[in-house]
DNA sequence: CGAAGGTTTGAACAGGTTCAACAGGCGTGG
DNA sequence: CCACGCCTGTTGAACCTGTTCAAACCTTCG
């Protein structure tokens, strides 16, 4: 630990990979966004990988009839934007004010070359996208309303780390990373209050009453399911 | 290209990351499964990694009420299995007769240290598989019935070379696959045809006779939006 | 204080599901 | 060789979850 660099520390406390870009000295831009401020665009270059400092990002797709679809929230200690072919394959927003350290990807493509430990880091980084982005799959395609608001719920909590928070995001994020209507998303957050699971105070302020219920009604873990404590060699009884 | 070892060059032809194990002398087995045979379950260990030689591999997990959605579909030449973690995160079954090349994931690991070529190999397969569940993603929350597949059909079509060809799934493989029930897949199949769009003759013998209108129908591009041929810096106008 | 955006709620609607019956193909066995 | 049964797929009808359209309700910020 370099008590030399304080910024470095910083960094490091945050994201392994861009403590490495730290270290083999790459130049560090930092940049504000405001709300709803676009970070890059579906098609644009990707020549740049970018880290959450302070605030929420959001990923997502728009079809031509402006249907939208978030894919991921991004957090404080998130990386986004690391692409493996040239162009970005979705866009980023910042959802509210967003402090974001940027680096070159050309950097990062040199420093993968020469070292395997970046490279694993890359892999690494893009295997936990996916296995979310698998959970996620199964919440769209398999899940009723009340299961994902449920779910998306418990997420949140697990994020925030406490039963009373303040949504970063609207209605109409959560309706489109949940992949429901923001009318429906509305609706079973009355309902989960009316059923004493949660405290919707001012809108985006809420508290979780019953965090265990809500877990259960989300249905397996949080999304999808999740490997059984010590091994598995026995599961194969239960797969269908 | 070493004539001396037609296997290695007949895998090499398949992947990349596995001609990279075999030169790297890791022991090489091959494993024939029956249709509907289990290659691994969700949880197990995660001890090998796998080659598609022949055949079609479903990937998906399973709720705790039988709720399934089929992650991925998995033809000759695709790598599956690859995990980060200790344990699989998904089952993977064969849907028909399946030649399959199996690896230790031990020697891949190894590899994986100390070759950063590997590495990237890795990284790249990840991104790929990435990029195609996040298409899925948009799929499932916020596409039709008709769309999803049309798409489906678009895919399959890239997938085999050809208007015309034989699904190697069932219906309710398409059905946990799109997130629908097979009734709705069998009455969509039924209207396309209806429209003129496809020729189903024996149920799994189809022939598309409107791919760029399927294509159409599907809604961008098969699933999600490509980026646009060269560049895409005027794409942010595009963009919400 | 007033305007504007985000949210809640209501009522009608629709796409997809569910339950159920039927059809067709294929392998088995008489 | 044909009859039977099983499995997969198709079709029908009622139903239901979530959508759509619309109005009212905050609450926040200029």
């Amino acid at each position: 630990m370099l008590t030399a660099c304080p910024e470095i520390v910083r960094t490091a406390s945050l994201n392994t990979l861009f403590y490495d870009l730290q270290v083999l000295g790459a130049a560090r831009v930092g940049k504000r966004y405001r709300a709803d401020e676009e970070i890059y665009g579906e098609g644009e270059a990707a020549e740049h990988v970018f880290l959450v400092v302070s605030g929420v990002v959001r990923i997502f797709s728009v079809l031509e009839d402006g249907r939208r679809q978030i894919h991921a929230f991004h957090f404080a200690g998130d990386v986004f934007g690391i692409e493996n072919g040239p162009f970005y394959s979705q866009s980023a927003e910042a959802i509210c004010g967003a402090d974001v350290e940027i680096r070159r990807r050309a950097t990062l493509d040199a420093a993968s070359m020469g070292d395997c430990w970046t490279a694993r880091e890359l892999w690494l980084l893009t295997s936990v996208a996916l296995r979310r982005a698998r959970d996620h799959l199964v919440v769209l395609g398999r899940k009723t309303a009340r299961e994902r608001v449920s779910g998306f719920l418990v997420d949140m909590h697990r994020q925030m780390g406490t039963e009373i928070f303040d949504l970063p995001m609207s209605r109409v994020d959560i309706a489109d990373y949940l992949g429901l209507t923001l009318e429906t998303v509305s609706r079973t957050f009355s309902d989960l209050q009316r059923r004493g699971l949660i405290d919707v105070s001012a809108c985006r302020h809420l508290r979780l009453c019953d965090v265990p219920a809500l877990h259960r009604i989300a249905g397996g873990g949080g999304t999808g399911v999740r490997p059984p404590a010590g091994g598995g060699a026995d599961i194969e009884q239960i797969a269908v």
